[in-house]
DNA sequence: CAAAATATGGAGACAGTTTCCGTTTGTCAA
DNA sequence: TTGACAAACGGAAACTGTCTCCATATTTTG
C-alpha cells in the first residue's frame, strides 16, 4: 500500500522537498502553520502540496511513518530477546522518553490513536499491534493479567502523546507508565 | 470570579438562551455546528453570541461548568463517607460510567484538561483537586503508594475523555481505570 | 522528436469566524 | 412618567484559512 506506482522524477523531487521542509518545521516546534504558506515555503504551489498530502495529517503520517517504523521493530526486537512482560516494560519507558524529545511525534500520534478510521490511521494500528503482542505474549508467560485488552493500554497511552508537551509533563507520563505496568502485574 | 457585574435583563435572557439551545444541541451529539448558525438558532445575533461566549470553549465551559461541580461535590461526599482508596474506586467508576454516556462532557473535559492556561482551565482545575485529595487521604491510609502524583492519574482520564465515544471505548476505559487503580495500590 | 501521460502552480471560489457600528432596549434619577 | 445615558443587540461586511480547478509545463515513451 505504500507502493502503487512509479511516481515521475518532478513529482518525487517535491514530495521530498514537502517532506523535508515539514520534517525541518515539526523540529522546531512549528506544528500549526497556514498550510498554504507551507507549501510557498517548500518552495512548491498549493495544488501540489494538496495532491501530495490531501490533509495535515496525511503529512504528519508520511514525516512519521519511519520513526514510527522503527518504533516498532525496537518493539519486536525487545520482544525477541526479554520476557515479554520485561520487554513491555522497556518498550513503554523508551516510548515515553522518545516522545518526551520528539514533541511532533506525540502530537501525531495523538491525531492518528483519535481518528480510528482510514488508511491515515496505519501507523497507529501497527503500535497497537506491536504492544497487543507484547501483551499476549506477557500473558502466555503468565506475568500479565489476562482481562485487560489492549484498548486500555493504548487509551493511557493516548493521554500520554496529548498532553505532552506541557512543562513536568515528563514525570507525570513516567507516573502514568508506572501504573500501567503495575497495573497489569499478575497477582 | 463568576460574578462581576449585575447583567442587564436581556443581556440574562439571552445569555440564558444561548446557554439553553447550546445543552439541547449537545444533549442531542451536535457538537460542531456552524458557530454563526448556532446563534441564529438559539435566536441572538451573531455579535451578541460572540459577546457572551467568545469560543466555542468558553460556551462548553459554561455549559458544563455546573454538572462538573456536581460531579466534583459528588467525589467529596464520597470521601467524606468512605475510605480515601474506596472512595476514589467509586469515584474514578463512576466518572468513566458518565463519560460514557454524556459525550459532551467528556469532549469538553478533553479541552479543558489540554488548555492548563486561562479561566477556561478552571473546571479541570476543580476535577484534578478533588482527585489529588482523594489520591492523598489513600496515601494517609496507607492503602495508596505515596510516589505516583496526580498528573499521572489525569493524563490517563484525558485519554479517556479523547477516546472516548468510539464504539468498544467503553470497555477499554473500563480497563483503563482498573489498570490505574491497581497499580495506584500500595504493595 | 512528437505524442501521450503526468504533474505543476496559483488564482479564485468557498466556508466559517469575527469585528464593527448604527439601532434598539433597559435603567435610573428627576 | 419621562428623558438621558449606558448597555446590549444584530447582522452586514471584512477577514482568514482551506481547497479546487484548469491552462500551462515537464517527463516519459514509442
Amino acid at each position: 500500500m505504500t507502493t502503487g506506482k512509479p511516481l515521475r522524477a518532478d513529482a518525487r523531487r517535491n514530495r521530498d522537498a514537502l517532506l523535508a521542509k515539514a520534517r525541518e518545521l515539526f523540529a522546531g516546534g512549528c506544528f500549526d502553520m497556514r498550510f498554504d504558506d507551507f507549501a510557498k515555503l517548500a518552495g512548491v504551489g498549493t495544488g501540489t502540496l494538496y495532491r501530495h498530502f490531501p490533509t495535515r495529517e496525511a503529512l504528519a503520517e508520511a514525516v512519521y511513518r519511519e520513526e514510527l517504523t522503527a518504533m516498532c521493530a525496537h518493539g519486536r526486537e525487545l520482544q525477541a530477546t526479554l520476557p515479554a512482560a520485561d520487554a513491555l516494560a522497556v518498550f513503554l519507558r523508551g516510548f515515553v522518553t522518545h516522545l518526551d524529545t520528539h514533541q511532533g511525534l506525540a502530537r501525531t500520534l495523538a491525531t492518528l490513536m483519535a481518528s480510528r478510521t482510514g488508511t491515515l490511521a496505519e501507523g497507529g494500528r501497527e503500535l497497537g499491534q506491536v504492544i497487543a503482542d507484547l501483551l499476549a505474549g506477557g500473558v502466555q508467560e503468565g506475568a500479565i493479567r489476562d482481562d485487560i485488552g489492549v484498548g486500555a493500554v493504548m487509551m493511557a497511552l493516548q493521554g500520554i502523546c496529548v498532553a505532552c508537551g506541557e512543562p513536568g509533563s515528563r514525570a507525570d507520563a513516567d507516573g502514568t507508565i508506572t501504573l500501567v505496568l503495575d497495573g497489569l502485574r499478575h497477582r
